[in-house]
DNA sequence: CGTCGCGTTGACGTTGATCAATAGGCGTGG
DNA sequence: CCACGCCTATTGATCAACGTCAACGCGACG
């Protein structure tokens, strides 16, 4: 999973003396709330900005001049093959940093789901930070770290995982990014067609799976974005594939 | 499954002046024929050890003691699922490094494809390079970020790609390593389930697939283990979907 | 009230998996 | 050297999971 700290919640206006030199273009600057872990040293380079629903972040192939941490909202990651098929590799949800790419080009487009706040970085200034301070330094390499054991386990999925594993596994995932684990109530703050798309399935076979699951019981859905989980241990046991 | 039976090969008695203590336990000093980039550092912290074909090097839930570095043969690092299924997640040849996860436990399992020699570093003195040599830092930072490319790639090969698809990006991957980017014969040390496992199919497909590429000429199959690329347009065109 | 976007459900077709039989390479032992 | 057995690869026939195509539902919005 990605970058697991603290909730952060709204940011203020400027208040502080950056450390750094901050963006140009009277861009606000970022105070965080509770700057409690390694990233506190972020807090005076970043400038906050928003994107409505499904606005482009960033292209495919554009610079990667940025780095983003999210602060409210939902953004996709996705690949767009030249014939239209469209693969989601990533959810970012609030607290998570990507755009982290070393190489000049974005390989990949990141787009709003919902309306979202980002906290928008210098690629200058963070690398420069890294060069500087030992423990932002580890906890960037943690979270490329865990970017890869994330990515791996997505391609597992993908690979050798039924649809009706995909769909457990998903749900289970979005759980635990819910705080709701145990079971309760999870927000999907993405569309159908963007589990698809996540899940390397069609929209059609994203809807029956969760049919089923809520004939069976193990789910309900009060709304499209809302899905209630009534037994983790079934899910659990769906997602591992014991059917 | 957690049987290493590392055959640990002869290799030279230790000539240099280590610039960093040497592992305990009469560990044989490995010194780089071509100490040329920023992996110099590591020429002197490493032992030589090899593994025979199918030899598994560590299993998934062993400690993260090692990493790794292959100098000759091919690894595969996989992933298994309870009722059998296996995902490969990616082949490691000459020169690539491998096995440096940063969480206690790996998450795949590496096993040697054909005989294979590797170099091992203990993780504490790559952690303690990694700290104090900027430029080391760096590159470890990039193979990281060259990790993440390459997985987000080939998960939206199983994601999205059709067999053929597959097959022919796998081909020219593999020619692209093989230093036959612009055609020629290349060499697959792995055998035809590695690949389908790779690539998320089975054995029979891939076979059928290659079968295909074969009879329209494409491609050539001297033995198992050669593939002959006659005409790298044409599998260019094939695997971007032009069908 | 009509339209639009999205989600859901049903009928049908295709792709790739499964099951099964055959072929080929390679090492071992006669 | 050949014969045998083992393992891997190849090819064919059939099947089922999932994709495709199509129709309909439903809420939001003008």
């Amino acid at each position: 999973m990605t970058g697991n700290l603290a909730r952060t919640v709204a940011t203020r206006p400027a208040l502080g003396r950056p450390a750094w030199p901050v963006v140009a273009g009277g861009a606000v600057i970022h105070r965080q709330a509770r700057p409690d872990d390694e990233l506190r040293v972020l807090q005076d380079i970043g400038t906050t900005i928003s994107f409505g629903r499904n606005e482009t972040i960033f292209s495919e192939g554009d610079a990667t001049k940025y780095a983003y941490k999210v602060v409210s909202g939902a953004v996709r990651q996705c690949k767009l093959l030249s014939d239209g098929r469209r693969q989601v590799t990533d959810f970012f949800m609030p607290d998570d940093l990507f755009g982290f790419t070393e190489f000049g080009l974005h390989a990949f487009s990141a787009e709003a789901i919902t309306h979202v706040v980002l906290i928008r970085y210098a690629r200058s200034h963070v690398d420069r930070l890294g060069d500087e301070n030992m423990l932002f330094r580890r906890k960037l390499t943690m979270v490329l770290h865990e970017r890869v054991s994330h990515i791996q386990h997505h391609l597992v999925m993908l690979g050798r995982q039924t649809v009706k594993e995909r769909i457990a596994s998903f749900l289970l995932q979005m759980a635990e990014r819910n705080g709701a684990a145990h079971g309760g109530c999870i927000d999907l703050p993405m569309g159908r067609q963007d589990i698809a798309d996540y899940l390397a399935l069609t929209i059609e076979t994203v809807c029956r799976s969760l049919g089923e699951l809520k004939r069976a019981g193990t789910i309900g859905v009060p709304n499209t974005h809302q899905i209630l989980i009534n037994d983790v241990d079934t899910l659990r046991a769906v997602a591992e594939g014991e059917n």
